[in-house]
DNA sequence: CCGTATCCACCATGATACTG
DNA sequence: CAGTATCATGGTGGATACGG
C-alpha cells in the first residue's frame, strides 16, 4: 500500500521527537519523573521497602495495572528492585536500589522548590485566568 | 439518563487522581516538567530571552501548536514571560520570570543526576531486557 | 511573524475478568 | 496476594488551513 506524506511527515516528527528524547538524559529522567504515580511510588519507598498490596493500599488512585506497569518501568531503570518470597500468598517486595536512593535528594531539591512556590504558581494561575475574563 | 456504576468507578478514579495532583506540589511541578517540551524550552531561555521563531528552530520536533500551548502553560504558571512589540511583522519575545530563573538550580540538579546516572539507567535496562529474553 | 481552530490518529489508562 | 490479558475510551499531540 501507499504511504501517504502525511504518514511521513508524522512519521518524521515522532522519530524526530524520539531521538531528542534518546539523546537527552534530562529529558529521560524528567519523562520518567513525569509519569503519574512514579513521584508517589517513590515517595513511598523512600521510607522503606514496601508490599504490592501496601502500594496498592497507598496510592489508592492509581489501578494495580498502573501500578505494577509502573514498577516494572522503575525495576528497569534499576531504580527499585523487587524481590518475591515464595509461599501461598506470595509475599511480593519492593525497595529501591542505591541508584534509585541516589535520586532522593534530587526528589527533596523538586519538593523543597514545588513547596516554596506553589503558592507564586496558584497566584500567577489566578492572575493570569483572571486577565482573560476581565 | 441512568449513570451505570462502571461510569461512576471511572469518575472515582479520575477524581481520585485529580485531588491527589492538585494537593501534592511536587506531584504538579514534576507534572509540568514532564511535559514533552518543557525542559528544551527552559533550558533555551536559560540562555536569555527568545523569540518566537527562535525557539521553533531550535526546538524542531514541536509543532507550532505544542510550542505556543507549552509556552502559554508556562507562562500562565508565572515561569515564562511573553512580551509582543507591535509591528509588522510582530515581534513576541519569551524570556524567565524571576520564578522560572528560581527553577534553573534544580533543573540544573536533575540534569547532573541525569547525566552522571544515565549510564547505569541503560545498563539496567539491557540487564533487564535480556533477562527476558534469556 | 505569530497565533488559533479544526480534524483525526494514536496510545496511555481504566475497567474487567481470569490465572497461579 | 500478585500479575496478566483483553477491550474500550478519552485525551494528547500532529497535520493543516486560516486570521491578524
Amino acid at each position: 500500500m501507499a504511504i501517504s506524506s502525511a504518514d511521513e511527515r508524522r512519521a518524521s516528527a515522532r522519530s524526530a521527537y524520539l531521538m531528542s528524547m534518546a539523546s537527552c538524559p534530562t529529558h529521560r529522567v524528567l519523562d520518567r519523573l513525569g509519569d503519574r504515580w512514579v513521584s508517589l511510588i517513590l515517595k513511598e519507598l523512600a521510607d522503606g521497602p514496601r508490599r504490592h498490596g501496601e502500594l496498592a493500599r497507598v496510592i489508592a488512585g492509581a489501578t494495580q495495572k498502573m501500578l505494577t506497569q509502573t514498577l516494572r518501568a522503575l525495576q528497569r531503570d534499576g531504580l527499585v528492585a523487587r524481590s518475591v518470597t515464595d509461599s501461598v500468598p506470595p509475599r511480593v517486595e519492593y525497595r529501591l536500589t542505591p541508584l534509585g536512593e541516589s535520586l532522593l535528594p534530587v526528589m527533596a531539591m523538586v519538593a523543597e522548590w514545588a513547596e516554596r512556590h506553589i503558592g507564586d504558581i496558584n497566584t500567577a494561575r489566578a492572575t493570569y485566568d483572571s486577565a482573560l475574563s476581565g
